[in-house]
DNA sequence: GTCTATAATTTGATAGAC
DNA sequence: GTCTATCAAATTATAGAC
């Protein structure tokens, strides 16, 4: 990491300070101190290649977000069958989280604290993101008998909220099951396999 | 409300202000001067009843974390039997937080912002929470032979997940579902029953 | 206890030299 | 492009009258 450093462009040494900052302070919690000590440079300058803090965090905000949000739709609105669908989404999302475990809380914090600016940034108005293919490929199932009765929005919710929450409740579980680093880990790549596996029980005629 | 206003102490009213803002904007996001106008008094007050900003957050943080936690593991501990304590579990925090709906969304993110401080002020070194009755149940009940087997820590995952994370992302889930307020309480509601059986699918036997 | 006025501090932002 | 020094605004906290 310090290797590359030298080779990075003072913009990109910003952009990654501003992110490891905002990511764990939010917006409001961070100080352009921070971020310009992280970096190694002035505040002076993060005003030079940023106008204002708030210019600096939308940068980072939508950046991170990219990675958080598309993934969801692409796997959704493709053509795999269901059980490959649940399973390809789970998999790619854990391991996306795995390299980034802040990402969730971040971005699911950041949209708390203005919700309507921020999601019409990440989509637009005409942009919307179309789970709904994935819930009429599920109603489709049940009505052909091939999986049992289930309302599609709940099946939807069940494997997101399996997948995102430990992520994002992490400090709440490491201690509440006297979990160390490692252990934590190792249980979030057990999930790839346990939810989809867990999923399939419930479902499955 | 406007009623008993009249009735509240002033040290209630700062309290019920103090609670409305920092649930909503976070302790960086709060500031003191909406808090003494949201409870309808100057900032100087503020400083009279708790000495600072930092007193007053400790404050409503602790007491709304005991509405949040402590249940968890009341329940947990019980005698009940599995199907029915899960049930219980699920039916009772659904009810919690539909009444305090920014409730599991403010917790975890000052938990985030602040782990070691805030996880033993809530509990204390020595009195940690015991979710280990419940994962030995669960143990029991699978080397017994009554449920499939799993995990009892993936099991404790799943449920606690499927029951709180769709709080906590509600505007994520509102807006790509294109849901409405009322319709998403709806759907809460339903997940009160909804949980409880799609977990019995797929760990009955 | 409650208020107004003000101090003290923090922090985002800019000016100007190099 | 980068730095030091400084300003301006926002925000917490206190002094002191009533």
């Amino acid at each position: 990491m310090d290797k590359k450093k030298k080779q990075q462009s003072t913009e990109e040494k910003i952009l990654a300070a501003a992110r490891k900052v905002f990511t764990t302070k939010g917006m409001d919690g961070a100080r352009m101190q921070d971020i310009a000590d992280e970096a190694g440079i002035n505040k002076a300058l993060l005003h030079y290649y940023f106008r204002d803090k708030g210019k600096l965090f939308e940068t980072v905000f939508l950046e991170e977000a990219q990675k958080f949000f598309p993934k969801i739709n692409s796997i959704f609105s493709s053509e795999l069958p269901l059980f490959e669908k649940i399973e390809k989404f789970v998999h790619e999302y854990i391991d996306e989280m795995l390299e980034n475990p802040y990402l969730p809380w971040f971005v699911m914090n950041e949209i708390n604290r203005d919700p309507e600016q921020f999601m019409y940034r990440i989509w637009g108005k005409e942009n919307l993101p179309q789970p709904s293919k994935f819930l009429e490929q599920m109603d489709k199932e049940v009505r052909k008998g091939t999986i049992k009765k289930i309302s599609p929005v709940h099946l939807f919710l069940h494997i997101v909220s399996m997948t995102i929450f430990p992520f994002v409740a992490k400090p709440m579980i490491t201690r509440n099951l006297q979990l160390d680093e490692l252990q934590f880990r190792q249980i979030l790549e057990q999930r790839r396999k346990e939810i989809p596996r867990f999923i399939f029980d419930a479902i499955k005629k």
